[in-house]
DNA sequence: CGTGCCGTTGAAGGTTCTCAACCGTGGTGG
DNA sequence: CCACCACGGTTGAGAACCTTCAACGGCACG
């Protein structure tokens, strides 16, 4: 009964209420529990669209585009819900950015199973929108922007994710690799590095190691950012 | 009764069986009929996420960062539903491309109505899933891609939301100028221009006129565009 | 203490942007 | 009817930003 206990986390997570024991039980007949070693990839059945529910650790969603070229579309945490699809244009796998735990349901029968849960449904559709409006604002960050205010947007949004603030700054942890980052903004590990160097001289933030970041003033670095 | 139509082709196009009559008087009452003239904005009432519409005519998705750039999140056409955001990084409207007639509900209200319409909310799920993959694939776009790429995978997935396909090769009347095409990749409509000179110069499309565009053989178009 | 990985820093190069001029089309008004 | 203008698109030259290539530094691990 041990094996269950993530999904019984899933079960209490995700939905406002818990959902009706039929519902609850068809799901868990669906559901693959995984795990990924930091670095490695979450192991997604083939075939078909996948949910994921990270139930613990981070992982990044990657797309890989022709010849070897890599681009981040997100990352997450634990509590996080991530769509993969299995056809698309590129093609997209999830990978641990920290030992991660995690549930994977098919998507087409996670979707029917819980199609007659009127408020599960909700919560997924809310979700589903956070995720797009989330992927809108990168893309206006990878269209338009410069390194600078690609690297601050990053900084701010991870600050409000995964953030810890005090006293008007923000101390960060973050989970990914510099490369992760230029991956993820479409720029490379030696411009993330210059630009973090230019916030640091800027004095909006500080860094203490690899990990360790604090945002000295989120307000000004979201104007950085180009926010508007 | 005529100014209701455009309301009930929304009932017969969007949920796959037509929603208790319950549902469909309450949506009613909190529908907003809205026409955009080519060029001018669709009128979004402020105050809160909107769910576009489009019931006829073509729309462009535009975010503004700061120092009035502008990137082009996606374009919409009719029978497509669009969440519009109201606070988040960027600032967001909807704009016409073409003459346009849409209905805007407010987002919240949209779903807590449609919530206990279990099928109805299935088929909402499912498209902003399909936005949300696009607007990743979008991503991998802007992030990774060339400006040949990224016009070759532009003029792919336009061609296989509205292009007309006939022995191999694919007609396509783009409802966008080259300016729009650039804001959407986040290109200036020089270097538009020169990637159009190029895939002709290729033998991969043909143009006539600003509209019309051919694409002679979308395979290799496909390939060019760097898609897996 | 050596090794390997990750991050930093510097110099050269490339792709795209910016600025500018030119062309073709469609609409307007004399 | 045609000249004129406005607008969108095309083409060219130079500049900017980021990448690429390369070397070096620091930390963790064996």
């Amino acid at each position: 009964m041990a094996y269950c206990r993530p999904f019984e986390t899933f079960l209490k997570d995700v939905p406002r209420c818990p959902p009706a024991a039929e519902v609850a039980s068809s799901l868990d007949k669906i559901v693959h529990n995984v795990r990924a070693a930091r670095g490695g990839m979450v192991p997604l059945k083939a075939g078909g669209d996948m949910i994921v529910y990270i139930v613990s650790g981070a992982t990044k969603l990657i797309a890989s585009a022709s010849a070897g070229r890599e681009q981040i579309v997100s990352f997450h945490f634990s509590g996080d819900l991530v769509s993969v699809p299995a056809d698309a244009s590129h093609s997209y796998g999830l990978c641990a950015l920290a030992d991660a735990e995690a549930l994977v349901f098919p998507a087409k029968e996670f979707l029917e199973l819980t199609q007659s849960d009127a408020a599960f449904h909700g919560i997924l559709l809310e979700r589903s929108l956070t995720a797009l409006h989330r992927c809108r604002d990168k893309a206006v960050a990878l269209g338009r922007k410069s390194a600078e205010e690609r690297l601050a947007s990053f900084l701010v949004g991870m600050g409000e994710r995964i953030g810890l603030s005090a006293r008007g700054n923000c101390t960060l942890e973050l989970p990914m690799s510099r490369r992760d980052i230029g991956d993820s903004l479409g720029l490379t590990i030696e411009t993330i590095s210059r630009q973090f160097g230019s916030l640091r001289k800027a004095g909006l933030i500080e860094t203490s190691g690899r990990w360790v970041v604090v945002l000295c003033d989120p307000a000004q670095l979201a104007l950085r950012a180009g926010h508007i």
